[in-house]
DNA sequence: AGGGTACAATGACATAAGTCAAAATCTGAT
DNA sequence: ATCAGATTTTGACTTATGTCATTGTACCCT
């Protein structure tokens, strides 16, 4: 038995509710599954695609965690997203059959795959299916348009601050400590997500520790005073 | 007759094949238009939606031009995009049922109302409809994708050129000249998209001026020397 | 365990873009 | 046509963040 090449159940998935069957019912669930593809393992550093790879399947993260990287000609890179358990990667390349961005494991990670023809078959015959995706996609234009507000219009304090209490209520969805949490990406990558170089990112996370709103011990972050952490999250938090 | 309330017809539209419609067969946007909505006139200046409006329509813009903004608690808007002709308005309300944006007309304007659960009911007998729409949704986040990239990693000079060049693109695309173009928003709206002040986009344009690749007579563009335009929208210009 | 490579922290300094202010121009209403 | 308010331009100055350089730390591989 490969764990390369394993058959996605959702139903018996642990994180189903999280997940694309959100909210569906037993029989419709057991209907995706009879359409899913495979079940596919990342190790870390390793591309799940690449920019130009022709689109097939949508992946939904089952364990572990990636990045998407958009790619400038001039070499520059911006990071467009953090994809944790649950979250679909893929979305973009609906568009043009091809991937636009590379998604990057940033640590062992697995991933379900489901091919995009089938799933769009199974949407023709289960209403609630393509229902649940539409909100899916338009979940992922919102989270764009507050990234877009955070680039856009808030200082490199704000754009931190938004950025740890967004990951740390993240992981309290999951069940996870939204109190200590490990980053898996380096000070770059929260660097290029922000707008911002690793320095000012390093720079901030020192103050927030001077501060006593976080102790910060390289990718330990711990959560000290939330609220306080929350209100640097708008300019006006004296 | 009443230009407020008149049956949108698709079939008939000169903008078919910039819209929702487009690659679909006869029979098929007929189908389309009996489930389409009402037109809608929008004067300059109003508002199209409010952040909070229950979602019911998507709106496609049949003629004139919208921002999209984004309110932060604090006052601070962001504008996530201008939409012209052939366009889609509200996708980013699929998600929780209500807008959460604003959605402004900046001239006198027309727009088409699709209910969006009689659209989701088609969208159900009409694969190709489907199709179409999710190509749509994910256009809209291959492009916010690109805003992302220019607000996290280009300087102020590459996001004017970027952004003068994508809206004379979409100009030609529409048939309209790209070279003369005049500017349906404020300096101040221009900035805020860009993540830039007015004063900044003002200075800018004057830069541009001056060094011959533009023509700016107030918010009357004409692009001189496109190549030399489009070169700035990158670091490796020289 | 140790040594090498990647990552992170910090300081000194540079600069792109922001701020504030004044003048110029445009626009729309009467 | 005229005027008032909105918008744009431009200048002088400030500042947040970037850049460059150094040292410190952690992690991975054999």
């Amino acid at each position: 038995m490969n764990l390369h090449d394993l058959k996605s159940v959702c139903g018996s998935c642990t994180i189903r509710e999280l997940c694309l069957p959100a909210g569906l019912s037993d029989e419709e669930v057991h209907l995706l599954d009879q359409h899913m593809d495979h079940r596919q393992v990342v190790s870390k550093g390793d591309y799940l695609y690449r920019v130009g790879d022709p689109f097939r399947s949508l992946f939904a993260v089952s364990s572990g965690f990636f990045k998407t990287v958009l790619l400038h000609e001039d070499g520059r890179g911006q990071i467009t997203g953090f994809q944790m358990m649950g979250e679909l990667l893929g979305l973009e390349a609906i568009h043009s059959d091809h991937h636009v961005c590379d998604a990057i494991a940033l640590e062992d990670s697995a991933v379900c795959a489901i091919s995009f023809d089938q799933f769009e078959q199974l949407g023709q015959i289960m209403a609630n299916l393509q229902h649940r995706f539409n909100k899916d996609l338009s979940r992922e234009i919102v989270r764009e348009h507050n990234v877009m507000m955070l680039l856009g219009s808030m200082r490199s304090e704000e754009r931190l601050a938004n950025f740890l209490i967004d990951l740390a209520d993240r992981h309290a969805h999951r069940h996870q400590s939204s109190v200590e949490m490990t980053l898996r990406m380096t000070r770059e990558d929260i660097g290029s997500y922000l707008g911002l170089k690793l320095e000012t990112v390093s720079r901030l996370l020192s103050r927030f520790h001077d501060e006593g709103l976080l102790e910060v011990r390289g990718r330990r972050v711990k959560i000290l005073d939330r609220n306080a952490l929350a209100l640097r999250r708008t300019e006006t938090h004296n």
